[in-house]
DNA sequence: CGGCGTGTTGTTAACGCTCACAGTCTGACG
DNA sequence: CGTCAGACTGTGAGCGTTAACAACACGCCG
């Protein structure tokens, strides 16, 4: 009640007020099954009487468990990572984890190790590193001692286990989409060369491509914001002959349209766009995008049931890796080629 | 080097390999003065012989500061929230603390009641509560014990301090510069009843018509999704003598666009529409969408440099509120209103 | 040459909790 | 009626760190 200054209560205090030893308040408070009723009722009116609550950082000193887990990734302000993010925190506090942040600046291996250092520190229980870039999953070779690690979309990472969405499944179905109606050869937009899941699509779209005997354009590079889209967009307007895009990423496809508009090029009569991710926004385009869907808070959740088992399981659990498969949505933004 | 299995160093393994005493490798540790420079230098080898990391939960028992901050939330995977969060998480760590996050399901009181008792069982040093929603401001009422607390755009909540944008000011904005534009009145879709932010547009919105002279036309309420954006924009379609429209965010303004273009409604030749938020994507709508910019990293930072303020100072800083100004920003979805 | 401040180091006691172990008290059984 | 398993409860130690204080060496001053 009163705002005492003093000091909050601890379990001893509780115990006075109870009448009985610290021990069985701690006994109460875990659950402990040789504890009589009466007493149990006793004890939980006296942490009721003081609004006591328990200590977790004395606790983990002891136990040598936090029950907290790390999170390292990198600008949270784009959907993809935010969704997964999301997902990581609701799947961790189901099971009664914490969740700490890392928001990375720099991607560099230097900042992903500082990073890890500062999350063993705090003696996280274990670490869901989502860190797409090439440069970041590097640094997870030499990770620090002991702690668990799972690698969001983190390729071919050291030995530590991974959950991914399969980015050159989710490509191969965008470019055949197109390619079944009837588009000669199908471009594409590409995310920074640095990332993993730029380099699936691409690989992907290659692969459809050359299994259909076409011939693949030069690639335009974009770097996942809107106004990359839209300069590439502009680059494809004046360009003949191209009648299909597949853009790596829902932002750069709106860029795309956008230019598409300025430019008078109808979309999908005279071009069609494939876009990826299917944010919110997507159905709501001028036109509709269609695109392929990335289930994010799928990720998440499947790496948090990762990392705990790691953790549960003490020790190594082999390497894992978990894929989340792809979903294509057919939209407004796509048609058949006009002879 | 070798995973050993065994334990990981403590302060008195590096006390014996330096051969000093355990109080002098923390003395070491803490930078303090009194330690001569060729025994920090032993300790300091030691430490690094020994991959040894301080144990900060321990730090944390005695020291009886965690530097962790918790943040509370709702739907980190909308863009403001998601950019608040980052902008906060930036600030924190830049200051040496930890963030550790909670996202609420429910937005009932209940629901933040028990986010807050969880993060004081953490024994987090403060706690910034992202919640804009009515009955999440209340909950505030009734804060845990002795925990600093500050609310982004937490309305008039009891007694804690705030940061905030002025959202009253930035419809006003808005709805100022389509009266400008010789619009007759200006319509409005809003956000879910429940938010203070919707709440605050509505006001701003009413406040600039009836300082005008003017009559406020029903409003359309929405949920800030796109989809209900679109509801409202296929109903003002359908009405006789609308001519600008206020959406009370940007991604309803991309609903309410699409509904426009479905029904062959040109924006901005016949009816002009503003938006709010400038998400990264409104520059490339069709078109690129005139809207009221919250700067939410800079709420992020502000909130954590109050909040640290009230934390160092131990006790009662009194009530503070800090409010982000908005900044409007023209672009092409607007025009003047044609004869 | 004794005393005293200053710089450096060590010793001991918390911090609040859980674990291991040692009781105590029942009731059932021979 | 003694014994013993089992339920319940208490005692002491220890997790790894910092804070408070004590101890020691050194040089300076009176």
């Amino acid at each position: 009640m009163a705002p005492s200054k003093e000091r909050l209560p601890v379990m001893a205090d509780v115990a006075r007020l109870a009448g009985v030893s610290h021990q069985t308040v701690s006994r109460v408070l875990n659950d402990h099954p040789n504890v009589r009723a009466e007493t149990r009722t006793r004890v939980l009116e006296a942490i009721d009487r003081l609004g006591y609550r328990r200590n977790l950082v004395a606790r983990a000193l002891v136990t040598r468990h936090s029950r907290t887990l790390g999170v390292v990734s990198f600008d949270t302000t784009l959907y993809g990572p935010a969704s997964t993010v999301y997902g990581i925190e609701q799947a961790a506090r189901a099971a009664g984890y914490f969740v700490s942040i890392v928001s990375l600046t720099s991607i560099d291996r230097a900042g992903v190790r500082d990073a890890l250092d500062y999350l063993a520190e705090q003696s996280v229980d274990g670490i869901v590193v989502v860190a797409p870039q090439r440069s970041a999953a590097r640094a997870l070779a030499d990770l620090p001692s002991g702690v668990p690690v799972v690698a969001v979309e983190g390729g071919e990472a050291g030995d530590v286990s991974t959950v991914s969405v399969d980015q050159v499944a989710g490509a191969r179905l965008a470019t055949e989409h197109l390619l079944g109606l009837g588009h000669e050869t199908v471009w594409h937009v590409s995310g920074p060369s640095d990332w993993l899941e730029a380099e699936g699509r691409v690989e992907g779209w290659r692969a459809a491509l050359s299994a259909a005997g076409r011939r693949a354009p030069e690639v335009l590079p974009g770097d996942w914001s809107p106004r990359s889209g839209y300069e590439a967009g502009r680059r494809l307007a004046g360009m003949a002959g191209v009648t299909a895009v597949f853009v790596a990423n829902d932002q750069m496809a709106l860029g795309v349209l956008r230019a598409f508009a300025e430019e008078g090029v109808r979309v999908p009569e005279r071009i069609s766009v494939v876009g990826f991710d299917d944010i919110p926004e997507s159905e709501f385009f001028s036109p509709p995008l269609t695109t392929v869907r990335q289930d994010f808070a799928a990720v998440g959740r499947r790496s948090i049931e990762m990392l705990l088992r790691r953790i549960e399981a003490g020790e190594r659990w082999g390497r894992e890796a978990f894929v989340v498969p792809p979903e294509f949505v057919a939209r407004a933004s796509t048609a058949p080629v006009r002879p």
